[in-house]
DNA sequence: TGGATCCCTTACCT
DNA sequence: AAGGTAAGGGATC
């Protein structure tokens, strides 16, 4: 069918089943019968996205991947993958660092958990529509971008792979009311609108790709001056730029807030802002003239954030991503049926702790929980 | 005193 | 229910 090459990295380097469906990327498709991984990718170099396929078996010290393009060369196809791994980065070493350092690394063993590098354009999509949201979902959404507004990029194994939509063709294929019809939500609004903006920011920026754009976010600026520019786009607050910060573009310290961290850094870290604190947070973003970060923050997350980045060092979004995993416990994805399968357990679920989760609730506005 | 800003709710799709 | 964000009103300065 399709020949495959070898990338040897070691089981506790990486893992697939943690990382390709653990809620970063969400257009991995889980074929059982083969126990492979399917996506469409784009790789810099070629114009057309192509088709990628991985597996990994259970004892193995190297993944395995094909591919299907016309004109993939099998070298760059592979420097790619170990790129969107990011296999420069020895994440054993950091985890041991982290487990010498903090109690709560104590008892994790390695699992192959990593952060990706993945296409920034597609990233920000993504986690606008991870809003108020669940995987299994999300995973839908992202295949219905691909399938009703990217290209026909071919066939494998039965299934058709589609590109991921740029701006352009979201602007030019959808409608906020078909991707309501499509069940996007009031993310509906926040895709067009946000597909409206780069396309002008192509123009502002001189830039020809999506990709491009957001790159030169990076390029040009701090962590706060990029975070500021992924916020002037709808749908975007702090948590969404956060995440396209650490996985569309490896700024490896970013350690995104959801209620989830913010639950564990109140219960096992004891991570709670006082006012003087959060005074001194806001006046820091006004010193900074960062208008749409000031309107946007939530004062009590970003010190969460700014203290776990003080514990864990600059590869702090690797660590949150390990206990991220952790506290979650268990993630679903989609197969090539559109069925949900339920993912192998790879941890016990916590006991929650109330006390904590209420202080982690009120620090995202959420309604209180009566007593 | 009119605005800016802060702070808190609520709505949002399925 | 769930990996947040926008919008709006009342209080404060």
């Amino acid at each position: 069918m399709v020949k495959f090459h070898k990338i040897s990295v070691e089981q506790e380097d990486l893992q697939l089943k943690n990382v390709l469906q653990a809620g970063q990327a969400f257009r991995w498709i889980w074929e059982d019968k083969n126990d492979w991984y399917m996506t469409s990718m784009f790789i810099t170099g070629y114009d057309k996205y192509g088709i990628i396929v991985l597996r990994q078996k259970d004892d193995g010290n190297f993944i395995e991947f094909g591919f299907q393009h016309p004109t993939w060369e099998f070298q760059k196809v592979e420097d790619h993958l170990k790129q969107y791994f990011r296999l420069e980065v020895d994440l054993t070493s950091h985890q041991d660092l982290w487990k010498a350092t903090d109690p709560n690394f104590k008892d994790i063993p390695p699992q192959g958990i990593r952060i990706l590098s993945q296409e920034p354009w597609e990233t920000l999509i993504s986690f606008i529509c991870s809003s108020n949201n669940n995987i299994s979902r999300i995973t839908k959404m992202c295949h219905n971008l691909a399938s009703h507004f990217g290209d026909d990029i071919g066939t494998f194994d039965d299934t058709t792979f589609y590109s991921f939509p740029t701006s352009e063709q979201l602007v030019e294929r959808a409608t906020e009311e078909r991707l309501r019809e499509l069940g996007f939500g009031y993310r509906a609004k926040y895709i067009i609108e946000t597909a409206k903006l780069m396309l002008n920011d192509r123009e502002t920026f001189n830039c020809t790709t999506d990709q491009d754009v957001l790159i030169q976010f990076a390029k040009i600026s701090n962590y706060e001056k990029v975070r500021e520019m992924l916020m002037r786009f709808t749908g975007v607050g702090p948590k969404v730029a956060d995440c396209v910060c650490l996985m569309g573009l490896h700024l490896d310290e970013v350690v995104p807030v959801d209620v989830h961290v913010a639950r564990f850094a109140n219960r096992d870290y004891h991570i709670a802002a006082s006012k003087t604190e959060i005074a001194e947070i806001r006046a820091t973003y006004n010193k900074l003239n960062l208008p749409i970060t000031k309107k946007k923050i939530n004062p009590e997350l970003d010190f969460i954030r700014t203290k776990l980045i003080e514990k864990w060092g600059p590869f702090a979004g690797w660590a949150q991503g390990i206990l991220f995993s952790k506290e979650v416990g268990s993630v679903v994805g989609a197969t090539t049926s559109g069925d949900i399968k339920k993912k192998k357990r790879t941890f016990k679920n916590e006991d929650n702790d109330l006390k904590s989760e209420s202080l982690a609730k009120r620090a995202l506005n959420a309604p209180k929980v009566e007593a």
